[in-house]
DNA sequence: CTTTAGTTAGACCAATTAGTCTAGTTTTAT
DNA sequence: ATAAAACTAGACTAATTGGTCTAACTAAAG
């Protein structure tokens, strides 16, 4: 701790930044230290390879900004199909995900099958995305707004058509596509409403 | 020509193990290389770069080869859903592709950032096949087999959703979890059978 | 003040990487 | 058979990369 960390935090969002345009290998750490404006020394004194850096920005930055993104939780005036519905629809608007893509996506395409650390950070975060959105189906059944349907089965549909759409959106997607995309999967759930 | 091509032939198919399981940046010309069995000579007789044997590989190997799997094409006696259907279906029975997800999509999300031409190669792909899937879904809705609907927003839907579980898949798929994906891709697409 | 830990600074180093070069070998055409 | 082209061979090069090292600066604590 101490002084004040200035450091630290700019080269956290810097090589955010970095890695999120250009991917991991597509960073070199010449170029983040030049973005944040901070010498080698530093970086070397906060962290213990690049490696360590990325691997702090996945933690400290990516996973939580994603935790506040998708936020999986029923309102208290909200019906189960309501909050997936706000989810589901939040997604298409956000700019920079629709321009760039899922942040940890990229990070786990290029780097999970090259390290083993990356892979288990990174697939920790798609596995609580879907327990906590399966936890608002499983509950919307409860309450008797949903018929019984393999929960699971359909958090992982969800996550996993979101994160092609946003993946492949770069190349391919207007935000009315996305619109359209989050009404085909809310016109599939609302099947299963009694 | 001359000769046989064998070297060639040898680099394609090396290249595009490595760069299918490790990525651009993980697969070193040396690795691929010895994987091949060729020196460094060779490959540089037969391709200018790196660059320029794994652009081979994505026009020579990758793209034909998914053309030939997503055969989107009617049979004289199949309708268009049971076209979709074969289709969708077959996804989630090729073994590699489950395993290790699509491999177009890991070169487009590791490099389209970094290099245009890899950017142009990949992207084309993606768009033979929405148009492609496109012309089945408007050729069932002129035999009458669907109402009217908009099929190029329905393709790229099947095209995201099929690709993001592909490629979440070394994480999370089994192969029924496959069945499940493609059978509520099938469920939106006979809403609109007439 | 002075000491000490924390931090900055960037020249320097070692390793890895893609890519070159030239000498040789094989194939094909004449 | 011989010449020309195609291809093989791998030691070598140049550049980039991540990472080290030591000197200096800064801030609080005694």
């Amino acid at each position: 701790m101490s002084k004040d960390n200035i450091s630290r935090i700019k080269l956290l969002d810097a090589a955010f930044l970095e890695v999120y345009k250009f991917g991991y290998h597509g960073s070199a750490t010449a170029k983040i230290l030049k973005e944040a404006g901070v010498p080698k020394g530093s970086m070397y004194h906060h962290f213990s390879s690049k490696k360590a850096l990325v691997l702090a920005v996945v933690k400290e930055r990516i996973l939580p900004k994603m935790d506040e993104f998708f936020h999986f939780e029923r309102a208290q005036d909200e019906t189960a199909f309501e909050c997936i519905e706000r989810t589901v629809r939040h997604i298409g608007i956000n700019k920079p995900l629709v321009t760039y893509g899922c942040p940890l996506y990229r990070l786990m395409v290029e780097m999970s099958s090259l390290d083993e650390d990356f892979d288990k950070a990174v697939n920790h975060g798609y596995a609580q995305f879907i327990i906590r959105l399966r936890r608002v189906l499983d509950s919307g059944i409860d309450d008797g707004e949903f018929q019984s349907f393999d929960t699971q089965e359909f958090a992982e549909f969800i996550i996993t058509a979101s994160w092609g759409r946003l993946s492949l959106s770069p190349s391919l997607s207007s935000s009315t596509a996305f619109k359209k995309h989050a009404q085909f999967i809310l016109q599939l759930l609302s099947q299963y409403k009694v």
